[in-house]
DNA sequence: GCATTGTCAATTGTCAACAATTGTACAAAT
DNA sequence: ATTTGTACAATTGTTGACAATTGACAATGC
């Protein structure tokens, strides 16, 4: 693979105007964060600097950059003289990384509940009438009403007036542990009335958010988290007894 | 400055046993990231590879390292071919900072309610009645309490069972904005009426954790920070007024 | 006066080579 | 059989050099 394929998988259309260049170490951090989101790397496995490098046609030093990023992500443990490993993810982690999400996806609810952007409610609202849909059209395969909630997610996120928490839950997760997690969501868990529920919770949050009942805001989203958690879980949990490797990043 | 004081500075005693050795991009990462916490930095301030390079006696390969760190700390921004630039930080800024390290917090407060860790709880106490007794010696100045509110805070991080918690509150808090903001806090509104309304929050957060209430310990450490912030926004907005550059990197 | 173009020093981006360290395979000794 | 010692290949850490780009400033044209 050389620059210029790379470059055309990270903007699908030319890039978007008022979004500055992207370095050759960027472009690598993304991809490999990518390709270790998309388990294909299994956990603990050693990165070689010099694969990555002729992987990406470019000689070491943009990939060591590269590798720091990954390393402030949170994706590769990193030991000095002894190359950076691949995280390995328990279950436990799983939880961790929900939790969080969780509290900080509160926050942002918080805050949009507080001020009232019209703009957004009707984005909102519409987002949730997507999901209605595709949760209502049985056909539709889950990972596109998983792709729907997940954008609803991502507009409270984008969204909120904090843009230091927007920075954290754009940076900080989405193309790091959460975004592995994500992975492991649309495996089978979301059945229909899973679905139904999930579009029941974020209509709920329209309404809390409408009414500028933060308390209430924050609640609901941490709690459309906990219940993701835990179906998430459920998952993993069925795939470990039955003995699938669920993604080969996580710990099976 | 050469590498031996700076490895020297970074570790007084020498290095704790368990922990692995410090590459020179992290080293330098640190330092710089101590310095501009420290305001030795003017907010937009344009940093040169060269320049710190020969400050550490390196060549810009480990500084290339380093820039990175900062930029994922979100301590500089980057602009490719351009050069790395200190954040600048606002009022509002600092709120948003506090607002998110406040959640997080009662996260972690939350955790440790919820199991019963007698030993943190003894840390705590102890913790809690070393502020107390700074409080109620006039004669100590202000930073040593703040210290020892923030040794509080720690705790209360580094503790809870949540480990990625832990992480984000060290690695992408501590030595980042929150950092900087921390520095703010001593100013002058640590009065002794604040100072002894501050050991009284502690003991109450004390005595939810100790009665297993997660809610109320959630509630209570967010309150902490809440008040903390609006005092150190005030604080600062009293600065900006007199004219006082309150701190080399917020902008005045 | 204002905008445009050309030039150039300063700075960043990348590379290839070299130095230093680590893990490992293998032999020798207990 | 297990441990210790030792050379060696693989890999990481660092450097200095070179290429490419930027921003500033001067020259030019309107």
């Amino acid at each position: 693979m050389d620059l210029e394929a790379l470059d055309a998988m990270q903007k699908p259309a030319s890039r978007r105007r008022g979004e500055r260049t992207r370095t050759i170490p960027e472009q690598i951090a993304d991809h490999v964060s990518n390709a270790i989101v998309n388990g294909e790397y299994r956990g603990g496995e050693r990165i070689r600097e010099q694969e990555l490098a002729t992987l990406y046609g470019v000689s070491r030093g943009p990939v060591r950059e590269a590798i720091r990023t990954l390393q402030e992500r949170g994706l590769v443990n990193f030991f000095p003289r002894r190359g950076a490993y691949v995280v390995e993810i328990t279950l436990d982690t799983i939880v961790e990384v929900f939790n969080v999400r969780a509290v900080l996806m509160g926050l942002a609810a918080r805050d949009l509940a507080r001020r009232k952007d019209t703009e957004f409610l009707a984005d909102l609202r519409t987002g949730i009438v997507e999901a209605q849909v595709l949760a209502r059209a049985r056909t539709t395969p889950p990972q596109h009403f998983a792709r729907a909630i997940a954008r609803l997610g991502g507009m409270v996120a984008a969204r909120c007036s904090n843009k230091h928490l927007s920075r954290l839950l754009r940076d900080q997760l989405e193309h790091t542990l959460w975004g592995i997690i994500w992975r492991t969501r649309p495996l089978d868990f979301l059945t229909p009335q899973r679905q139904a529920a999930a579009v029941r919770e974020w209509q709920k949050l329209g309404a809390a958010i409408a009414a500028a009942d933060d308390s209430a805001a924050e609640m609901l989203l941490r709690r459309i988290f906990f219940n993701a958690r835990d179906a998430a879980i459920k998952t993993l949990q069925k795939a470990r007894r039955e003995k699938i490797s669920a993604i080969g990043i996580i710990r099976d």
